[in-house]
DNA sequence: ACAAAAGTGTTAAACATACACCCATGT
DNA sequence: ACATGGGTGTATGTTTAACACTTTTGT
């Protein structure tokens, strides 16, 4: 390598990426568990090591396909933290993402990797806390200005399958008929079939209307 | 050095800051003359290389007192680009911040430094035009949520000033009445002093209050 | 008295909130 | 016929938008 990049002692960068996921009607994030020191045995957000020809949302897509099969998620970069002793190791600076995914699809693999919910979070290693905290707020706010919600759910979907996604992210009741109106106000939504076999009257089942990306300013 | 961290090839990280101020009535960003291949003689976003010791923040706040003299602004981080192929020496890394100064105070050291209008910015090296059209984005999403504005106002200024500086920011024009409505709504400011010797009805002076710091949802 | 910029109030429209009952289906 | 969750409308308060003239000072 050539003259003023090898002048200064290298950082070790890795992605770490926060996936939410919505299970037994509840916000769970995925941690796998540490094999090796430090931190060995505590749990921590899925990450690795950048590779030298590797762009940072590839890193990221790759160790989220490597846990959970899954591709084609919503994932976002969240912040990069750099302080010089947040790794006992050396110098680690990590560049964290955060994905949202619909959990059907999931295969988690291996035993090594585990659903919390957001509210019963273990001890988790490094400074992965901070990160947990930051990338919450970040949904949250995404929540509000965003259409990114709908990354959680199915591609049919009722409305009270919102309704309670928003609940339990802000964990806090809305009023159904203000709430209804509110999203179908937005015009992102496109009705689909009725639900059929269901012992009590069907619902609706509406899908994300192509092509509406991120939108900031709804709700 | 030990085991996993050195068993793969490190990039090289650099911390790069976009540089905000008004002068002249104009939103504008400092921009420094690279003396060295590549893109020599091009114009960059000033930045440099994180010292292995050194936090992010602290590396971007050091360039900024390097080139501004200035300390105690608004700094934020904005995002990481780390595409493999951004610089043509290796595999480099930028963790990017974005400032806010009040060019007042400010004594650019060395001639290598330069202030742009935003909507005259010159070629620009690397993949810094994707950093600046980040930046400014950034910049006009703070200014619609957050309170960041009066960190390019002087300790003390009229509301004239404000409105000013906002429909420079979002090229825009606002109805004054309204504007200062909105304003003295969100209980943010503190009347001052009234300017004398001018010739003119002299303007009402705002400070804004202490410990308000960024607060989300205003305007 | 004039030039320059500061300051001020009202009305209409849009949007948000609060609130309770009937509907469609399977068993 | 009953249990289950789905679906709907109206009235009130709050926020935003549009709009033009008078005030204060120095020269």
């Amino acid at each position: 390598m050539d003259n003023e990049l090898s002048k200064y002692e290298k950082p070790s960068v890795t992605v770490d990426t926060v996936i939410f996921s919505i299970k037994e009607n509840d916000l769970k994030v995925l941690l796998v568990k540490r094999s090796s020191s430090p931190f060995k045995d505590k749990w921590a957000i899925p990450g690795g090591f950048v590779k030298i020809d590797q762009s940072l949302e590839d890193a990221a897509k790759f160790k989220l396909e490597e846990k959970t099969g899954v591709k084609d998620v919503y994932l976002e970069q969240l912040y990069s933290f750099g302080s010089p002793k947040r790794d006992p190791r050396g110098r680690v600076i990590t560049v964290t993402y955060f994905a949202l995914i619909n959990s059907d699809n999931v295969k988690l693999k291996g035993d090594d990797a585990k659903w919390f919910s957001i509210t019963e979070l273990p001890q988790v290693a490094f400074d992965h806390n901070t990160i947990l905290d930051y990338a919450l707020k970040r949904l949250k706010w995404k929540f509000e200005y965003t259409v990114v919600a709908f990354s959680l759910l199915p591609k049919k979907f009722t409305m009270t399958q919102v309704q309670d996604l928003y609940e339990i992210v802000f964990n806090q009741k809305f009023d159904k008929r203000n709430f209804r109106k509110k999203i179908l106000s937005l015009n992102i939504l496109e009705e689909q079939e009725v639900m059929r076999n269901v012992s009590f009257r069907p619902p609706q089942l509406y899908s994300l209307k192509a092509n509406i990306g991120e939108i900031v300013n709804i709700l």
